[in-house]
DNA sequence: AGTAGCACCTGATTGC
DNA sequence: TGCAATCAGGTGCTAC
């Protein structure tokens, strides 16, 4: 499944090759992978017609394209104030085709757009075989924390569906004090903050197990019951072992073939925790035991 | 306000 | 063999 390091990897394939490019047409091949505008699919390829795609940006597991429209003169200091965004849910992925005669649609591609760059001809499809995915184009909003945010971070505004989420694990200007502490709050099992994104973003199932593993702290554990120090430690983790991902994501990447398999293995075999029940633990040997609803598991905290 | 629970969807796997 | 139940999982909405 596609969490921060999995998305980071598409971003920079794509931010590689489409990053200047011009949306010539968009063809909807399933109406529900659009959010709901009041024109429909129909509204969706309106928008992007004729649009220049500025950038790829990604704020936790959200992606977006800043969108330019024409080329009036005072373009220079034209901020774009729309984005097409998307979210690959659990099995979204984006393949580039370059050059005239793509291939046919796979039969998951939920959406093709054709794009020109500089006179390439690319072909953008969006493939998710379980349909928890979408794309979209809304407005870019400021948020306090893109306005707050200290070195690092060039980011100035966010789509309003992104709007509520935090900013990410891997964020240099995420506030670490006000992460923990708001981690510390509450009742909730402390895997269940991990992956409320509208604290830290990025950390879905597999890496909040393996931080959680790392740092020795009990997946039901309450909130309120972990330490600031195990907190902290908790956030090292997370980025630690994303980091690590991200760098074996990155390196098997093929220029054409955006990549955003999840499940592909590459980083597998490094886990330590997520969807090993019933496996020696690799730290004290002893079975791991399955914590929760799906969570993996856990000995020897 | 904070939290639990469910809906969303499809393909692979397991059970009968 | 064939069909049905189960699971997987991120996000967003609803209800308590």
């Amino acid at each position: 499944m596609p969490e921060l390091p999995e998305v980071e990897t598409v971003r920079a394939g794509l931010d590689a090759l489409i990053s200047g490019a011009t949306i010539v047409s968009a063809d909807v091949r399933r109406d529900s992978c659009v959010r709901l505008l009041p024109g429909g699919p129909a509204q969706f390829a309106a928008m992007l017609a004729d649009a220049r795609i500025e950038a790829v940006v990604r704020r936790g597991k959200f992606l977006w394209m800043p969108l330019a429209h024409g080329t009036p003169p005072q373009m220079a200091d034209a901020v774009p104030a729309e984005a097409l965004s998307a979210h690959l849910g659990m099995s979204g992925q984006f393949r580039v085709h370059e050059g005239a005669g793509a291939p046919a649609p796979h039969p998951h591609c939920r959406a093709r757009l054709h794009l020109d760059r500089g006179g390439t001809v690319l072909t953008l499809d969006f493939l998710d075989q379980r349909t928890f995915g979408y794309l979209h184009v809304e407005e870019l909003v400021e948020t306090a924390d893109a306005r707050a945010g200290g070195a690092g971070s060039a980011l100035a505004a966010v789509p309003e569906s992104v709007a509520h989420i935090g900013r990410d694990a891997l964020d240099p200007a995420m506030d670490v004090e006000a992460a923990t502490r708001a981690w510390r709050r509450g009742t909730r099992g402390i895997k269940q903050v991990l992956l409320d994104q509208t604290l830290v973003s990025g950390i879905g199932n597999i890496y909040a197990d393996e931080a959680l593993w790392a740092a020795r702290v009990h997946p039901e554990r309450p909130a309120h019951a972990v330490s600031a120090a195990q907190s902290r430690a908790l956030l090292d983790a997370s980025r630690e072992v994303m980091s690590r991902a991200l760098v074996q994501g990155g390196t098997s990447f093929d220029a054409l073939y955006v990549n955003v398999n999840g499940e592909s293995g590459y980083f597998s075999r490094s886990l330590e925790a997520y969807g090993r029940g019933g496996e020696p633990c690799g730290r004290c040997g002893r079975p791991l035991r399955r914590a929760g609803r799906s969570s993996p598991a856990r000995a020897g905290w």
